[in-house]
Order: structure tokens, then sequence, then C-alpha cells
DNA sequence: CTGAAAGCGCTAACAA
DNA sequence: TTGTTAGCGCTTTCAG
């Protein structure tokens, strides 16, 4: 009647220990003879063991590992759908006893200092964060980082600290992807124009440089012949494109880097351009949906806000309980939206009602 | 000292039952007084219950739920991604109690009734499966759903068959997208064809008509002038390639519908049409690059295998251990890959070695 | 150096 | 109709 036993017990048994000693082995501890901790990994190797995760989980629910989320509250555009990611991230791992602590700012840059250190103060084990302020940010995370605190900045870098981890979509290599497509969208020798939002912004500039770059390359004797800044100001980018294309009249083509993309569409639309200026946008919200229909967009670059957050809770919640290597960065590939697959993003989708049931029932699956 | 208690201790404490009264009342099981569970769920509802799903997982771990798979073992290309999406998430979950039987066939369709019928006899929960031989395959699942045995198709779907879910991208969307990046890329007026494996092929022969939907719409005056099967032989793909540029040295742009584009790649350099024909290819592998490098493959539509992998597995996971809504599909956005973004591709990296541990180390995230 | 035992939150079987 | 109890596999503490 030898019941079959399991995981670390079967080891036990085989190796003629208790389950106090397989545990010093498999984990390195101290106080137990080489030899049987060489025998017993021996015999863990043999039989493939791999530790339950929910018994571990389980076990250990008293020192619970926290995790401190600041990234902006916009309810708007892109930091919701991050926000999304998540919190579906959230929910699945509080459930393998990872505790979060939400603390959304306004705005990006706006209070994360004093949210940053208050959530190292409250001995969170990892920070998720948009770093909104790099500079003043920096020392802090540096500061965290030696203390034993991960950080894992999503979306918004802060280059030169030593936070363990970025998640993002690189500013540059997504310019150049705009750029890549307006190249290829447009005739050789065709001239195209930028919107971008201030320049004095490090992600706008770099998403410039990309574009200009990535355009230069794919498009013979194509010329670049002006980047203006909309500020995020709907009046100024609608004057400003207006005026843009009062300039040149021959212009080809048009990059918009970031999400305020509306007053530029309209501009195209009241001067009857659609069609004849091929418009590439950034980011992807429901009232866009009409002008890919138009065909006043024709197409716009993706950044996966809703994985990117995922991707960020995720990867430090793994490294977190279960030691998984934290890579120093994860760069997703930016989507690409046109007009046939705009359906299929999550912006599009009417949002639906959160369940609101207590009892069980969980997420389901991302597609886009 | 009253010990603070947790999750379902919590709520029996708070109601003045015993934890079994609590149980019956969250999972609606019979024997309970109607006022006691009332009383019940309202506390739940009040104090934000939510279940600890490690403590369920090890609890229920004796009547474990298990998964067949069943996918083509091709170790090049595709499928070699799709199982590893299917693998890394099959890890993650086996550490929550959920048991894998996997069960590779040589080619799509070849030889997968048979598993499947093996694999219902064997009294799986559930089902993952590349539908490869979706007539015969159909009453089969259509009989295993009524069992109670879940079905998830990914990748080829049985259509007309009762299977729960379908991930895949869609072949008429991918044709589409393709049709419409096409339709962007050359002027007006073009003349363009595709190279596909064999329009009896049901997958083929969508993203066959999809592509000229997509073409028509966004090429004004634009035509479709030739359609040749490649049946995914390297020789017979070479040549009808070159044979058509040949007849048409005025192509403007060829969509390659299968996996197969290197003949196509070869012919248009040993023509020397490389940047003149644009064209636009399906899937990814490394051996590709050159050609995206060369400008002579202008773009891929790329159908996230390794995504696909996952989302099947966990979605099926998910309903089977949690009860989770089981999506009738996931249709997923193919990706544009382009020389910009090729390299953040997991088909680009170098194959990294699996780690060998025997104990914990779990699998870094996805980027693309 | 090693063993024994408690307990994490939940389910399920049995008692009352 | 309700309460009690024995595990699930692992970590951790306390005794040998």
């Amino acid at each position: 009647m030898n019941k079959e036993k399991h995981g670390i017990h079967r080891i036990a048994e085989m190796a003629n220990v208790s389950i106090g000693t397989v545990d010093r082995a498999l984990h390195g501890r101290g106080g137990i003879k080489d030899a049987t901790r060489k025998r017993i990994l021996q015999i863990a190797q043999q039989i493939g063991y791999s530790p339950n995760l929910a018994a571990r989980a389980l076990s250990v629910a008293k020192s619970r590992v926290r995790i401190g989320v600041c990234i902006p509250k916009e309810i708007h555009f892109f930091y919701d759908q991050l926000w999304g990611g998540v919190l579906d991230e959230e929910h699945h791992l509080e459930q393998l006893g990872v505790e979060f602590e939400n603390r959304p700012v306004k705005t990006l840059g706006e209070g994360d200092i004093e949210v940053f250190n208050e959530l190292v103060e409250s001995g969170v084990d990892g920070i998720v964060l948009t770093a909104g302020s790099p500079k003043e940010l920096t020392p802090l995370i540096n500061e965290a980082e030696e203390k034993g605190v991960r950080v894992v900045c999503v979306s918004t870098d802060a280059p030169g600290s030593h936070r363990s981890s970025i998640v993002c979509v690189e500013p540059h290599l997504n310019g150049c992807l705009a750029g890549e497509l307006m190249g290829k969208c447009v005739a050789p020798g065709s001239k195209v124009a930028v919107v971008a939002g201030m320049l004095s912004t490090e992600d706008h500039r770099k998403k410039t440089d990309g574009f200009s770059e990535g355009f230069l390359r794919h498009c013979p004797d194509g010329k670049i012949i002006s980047v203006v800044e909309g500020h995020e100001d709907e009046n100024e980018s609608f004057q400003k494109t207006s005026e843009l294309l009062g300039r040149f009249p021959a212009l080809d083509g048009l990059y918009v880097n970031t999400v305020n993309c509306l007053p530029v569409c309209r501009a195209l639309g009241a001067r009857g351009f659609e069609g004849k200026v091929k418009l590439i946008t950034t980011d992807l919200f429901a009232e866009m949906a009409s002008y890919f229909q138009k065909a006043i967009i024709t197409a716009s670059i993706y950044q996966h806000p809703y994985r990117q957050g995922q991707v960020a809770v995720r990867l430090l919640a793994d490294n977190l309980t279960n030691k998984v290597h934290l890579p120093p960065a994860a760069h997703l590939s930016p989507g690409v939206v046109m007009s046939t697959n705009l359906h299929l993003f999550r912006e599009m989708r009417s949002t639906e009602a959160r369940p609101s049931e207590p009892v069980q029932k969980g997420r389901s699956v991302v597609q886009a």
C-alpha cells in the first residue's frame, strides 16, 4: 500500500531522508552534508523534479511579495490601456500571493518623485514606474536598487539610472519604423513633414530622429521639409498643420509623433488633402477610426500599451517570486495599424464592463 | 489576541458560520439555507473577497486538469514557434497543477485523427488542436464537446464544428492586410501578382481572396494580373516566379501567401528586380533577414505563432481551472515586419539554450 | 547535520 | 442545513 508520493516527499523517500533535508539541498541552504546534497540533487535531476509553485506561494503567503506601481492616471488613450494590462496581470498574480500598491499620478512626471519615495518607504520589494522626471528620479532609483528594491521602468525610461529593466517600444525605433513605412508608401523624391509634440521632450525628439533616419534610408531622394511642434495643443496643432499645408501644397507625407493626431486629421480634411498626403500617426484611440475609414490616416504606429503594462508587471513579479532572471530591457515591436486590422485592437472595442462579481472569474487573454 | 484571519476563514468568522458553509455559499452548492447564503455573499462582497488560487490549485491537485495538445512537429518555421508558446505556457501552468499531454503529429493533418481520438480516450479535459483535416475531425470534435471535452483550435480551424474556441490570425484578414499594404506601397494603376501555395487549400485561397479585396480597395485602378501556385516546392516556386517576371516585366508588386518565399526572393534577385517589385511575404524565419536588408522584401505579414500557442493554452487552462468564459474566437492582429523592426522578432534571435537546471527557474516573458 | 511538525487557504468527504 | 477534518506540497521553526 505504498501510496505514490509527490514532489519533495518523493525525493525524500527515494533518498531516505526527511523533506527538511531535501529542502535544504534544493535551496543550497547550509547545514547539510555535501554527500547528502549531491545524492538528493542527483535524484531530483533524475525524476525531473520541478517545484509546485502553488504550494510554494501558499506556504510563503505570510512573507508576501509587494510591488508598487506608479503610472499616470489619465483616462484617455495610452495610459488607460497601460493600466489595463497592469491591472489584469495584477489580478492574476494576486491570486498567487503577490500584493500590489497602486499609486497613480495625475500626469506623466507630476508628483512621481513623492510617490516613488513613499513606495520605497513603505517597504515594497519592487516598483513599476513610468519615469516622467528621469533626472530627479535617477538618484532615487539608484538608492532604491542599492537597498534591493527592483525598479522596472515602463514606457518611459530613466536611461542613466540603475533600474533593473525597461519595458517599452524604443522611441527611435518607433520613429524609424514610421519612416520606413512612409518611405515605402510615397514615391522617390517625395517631400514629407513631421508634426511633433515638443522637441525638448526626449521621446519626441528621438521619434523625430528615428523617422528621419528611416525615411531617408527607404525613400530615395526623399526630403523632410519641416518639423513643427504642436505642443499637444489642439488649436496650435490644427493651425500649424494648416499653415504647413498652405506653404507646401505639394506635400506627400506627414508623420505625427504624438497621440494628438485629431487636429492634424481635421486640417487635412478641411483643406481637401485626404488621400493626397500620406498620414502616419502614433498610438490609437476610438476617435481615429473614422479617419482610417476615410483614408486620411494611412497607418498608425501602435505601442502596445496594454502589453507593456502586462509584461512589466509579470517580469517583475516573476523575478521577485521565482528568482527568474530580469532582462535589462524588453523592447516590444510596435504594431502597424491600418484600416484592415483596426478593429482587432483593444482601443476599438466598446469598453466592456468590468465584471462585478466578488467571487472568482478571471479575465480573458489579450488579443492585440 | 484575535489573530487576523484570511479569506474564507475571515468570512466564516464574520458570518458566524464554519468555513464549510462559506464554501457552499461561494460555490452555489446545495444544502444551505438561502438566508445564510445571502448573508455570506453579502459579506464576501463587502470585504472584496477573492479566492486564493494557489490554495485552490493546491487543494484540488488530485483531481488535476489535463490538457492534450496536438500540433505539428515540424522543426522549422511556424510550428516551432507555436510549440514554443505552448510549452512556455505549459511550464507556467504545470506549476499550478495543470497537466499536459503533448502529442505532436508529423505534419499538419498527418495522423491528427488518431491522436485526437487517443486524447479523448485517455480522458483529457480539454484539447488544443491544429485541425489539419477539418472535415474528418469535425464529427469527432462535436462528439468530444458533447462529452464535455473542450476543444480549442489554434492556427488552423475546423470552422463547421462545435469547437469551443479558435485562436488564429484570420486568413482572409491576413491577406487583406497584405493587400492594403501593397495597395499603399505601389502607385495607382499598378499591376501585382500572387504566389500562393495551392488554391485548393482553404487557408491559401482565403488569403488570396483577402489580398485581392484589400489591394483593390486601396490601390485605385490596381490590377491583379496573375495568381500562380508554388505547391510549397522550391523549384516550382522559383520557376514559376521567373516565368512570371519574364511575362510581366512591368510587374509592380508580388505577394507570397505561404512561408515559402525564399525561391521567390531568389528569382527576384536573379532577374535584377530587387527594389522594382514590392514583395510582401508571409511569416518569418532567420534566412529571410538578408532579403530584408537587400530591400528585396518590403514587408512580411507575421502571424505571431508563439503568441497563438500561448493564448490557446492559457485560454483553455483558464477556462478549465477557473471557469473563465471561453471566447468563441481570439483573432490576433497580424504584425507587419519591416527591416526596422525585424530584429525584435523571436525568429531573429539566436536559439537560446533551454535551461537545464532541475530546480526552479522560469522562462522570461515574450516580446514579439 | 537531520528530523518532525505546524501552517499557508482551500476543497471535499464525512459527521452531526 | 451546518460543522469538522484531512490533506494538497512547500517553507520554516524548533528539537534532537
